[in-house]
DNA sequence: TGGGTGACCATAG
DNA sequence: ACTATGGCCACCC
């Protein structure tokens, strides 16, 4: 597993790059298949306080070279708040529906079942 | 320079 | 069971 360091206090200003960085580190780790949230990312980072963060992140993801796949990433609930960045269709809907997902309202159904928490999966 | 705005979330009433 | 609020801080006028 990726050897990713916790930060509790990792903010100045020339360090944010590094904080995208481990947020888009933590994304690309998350299964095929499976979907986690905003915060659970935030905590795992020791952000707890700054999943906004997160989502400000999944939005600079569509502008990198490297694959970031942000449709794995919904808010807590399982609700895909983010679906209107991807695009004028539904695009991040049906990005999970062909990993398997149903999504019914834009909401996950068992949205438990298919949870990937970094704070748990990862060792730290 | 400053204020408004989020792909959020936990907590308090 | 709801709604309100505060924290957080990069970005964009």
């Amino acid at each position: 597993m990726r050897n990713l360091t916790l930060h509790s206090n990792f903010m100045p200003k020339e360090e944010n790059e590094t904080f995208f960085d481990l947020v888009f580190e933590v994304v690309k780790l998350i299964p095929h298949g499976k979907v986690t949230s905003y915060g659970a990312i935030a905590k795992y980072l020791g952000a707890a306080k700054s999943s906004r963060m997160v989502g400000w992140a999944m939005n600079l993801s569509h502008s990198r070279p490297d694959y970031i796949p942000a449709h794995r990433v919904v808010n807590r609930n399982g609700l895909l708040t983010g679906k209107a960045h991807f695009g004028p269709t539904d695009q991040m809907q049906r990005l999970l529906e062909n990993e398997g997902l149903i999504i019914q309202d834009n909401q996950i159904l068992d949205f438990n079942k298919f949870f990937w928490d970094p704070n748990t999966e990862l060792s730290l």
